[in-house]
DNA sequence: ACAATATCCTGCGAGC
DNA sequence: TGCTCGCAGGATATTG
């Protein structure tokens, strides 16, 4: 599940490959993923564009191309993106292939098509549900401990459903949603209101260092990610409580209990979170 | 206004 | 062995 670290090795690990690179051509094996516009104008419009920088919003991923243009890329569930200098892996689940004009490719595979990649140019965050809407990403100097505390005071509802809107914070996803609850010792349903200022506290350094950890390993292989030159992270190593259902917690010993909460699993140490 | 569920999708592993 | 079923969860739409 590509949350914030992954996106961020992606754009980091792609960069230093297709950085000034043009497109020549982009082969296109299902067009599901392509999002807006509609396909030939996609076509016509990612011919012969440079690529001039490589940004990350939440866990949109932004490639901006010469003309103007942005190639917004969501991983998704499954998505994965990746250069391939030589010869390259192919199998049913890879879409699109990005030709650059040096004979070197970028391929864009997804095995559950929750993915999209959006090719925007004027107002171009509007054509792209959910980018417009994003709150602080967490990596942002916005991110500060005041602006934490006052996007906590107006709520009301579960803190895990917090963590996991975009629209709140822009970037957790199920595995760090639940790693940064287990640090801060927070339940995932407790209600924001029962939240103690100490409490959030330690929820804000939870976010802030897990990340920065996170991304430090390359993010966590636990399904299929991979960064963008194909290398696994490694943080699936560091996890707490992310799958580890009656394992004992590696603080205390007690074992690690599961929930449902929006539908997602929900691990947490029944001892460590109050 | 909010919480909770259904929806899309495919692979995988459990159980019969 | 091979089938069905439930589960995995990105985000949005819809229901409660």
């Amino acid at each position: 599940m590509p949350e914030l670290p992954e996106v961020e090795t992606i754009k980091e690990s792609l960069k230093e490959n297709i950085i000034f690179k043009k497109i020549i051509d982009l082969e296109v094996f299902c067009s599901s993923p392509i999002k807006y516009p509609e396909l030939p104008e996609f076509l016509k419009n990612i011919r012969n564009k440079k690529v001039k920088s490589l940004d990350r919003k939440g866990k949109f991923l932004i490639i901006k191309l010469s003309g103007n243009y942005n190639l917004v890329v969501h991983m998704g569930m499954t998505g994965q993106l990746v250069y391939y200098a030589s010869q390259s892996y192919f199998d049913r689940h890879t879409h699109l292939i990005f030709n650059f004009e040096d004979e070197t490719r970028m391929q864009f595979s997804d095995i559950r098509k929750f993915g999209g990649l959006w090719l925007v140019r004027k107002d171009w965050n509007k054509f792209v549900p959910g980018l417009k809407e994003l709150g602080i990403d967490p990596l942002q100097e916005e991110f500060s401990m005041e602006n934490f505390q006052k996007l906590l005071e107006k709520k009301k509802g579960i803190i895990k459903y917090f963590l996991l809107n975009q629209k709140n914070l822009a970037g957790l996803g199920n595995i760090y949603a639940d790693e940064v609850l287990f640090r801060a010792g927070i339940k995932p349903e407790r209600l924001i209101p029962h939240i103690s200022t100490q409490e959030r506290e330690k929820l804000y350094y939870a976010i802030k260092n897990i990340l920065g950890e996170a991304i430090k390993s390359r993010g966590t292989s636990v399904v299929n990610y991979t960064d963008g030159n194909g290398n696994q992270g490694s943080y699936q190593n560091n996890l707490m409580v992310y799958k580890r259902l009656g394992k004992p917690c590696q603080n205390c010993g007690t074992l690690i209990d599961r929930i449902v909460l929006g539908g997602r699993g929900t691990y947490f140490c029944p001892t460590c979170q109050v």
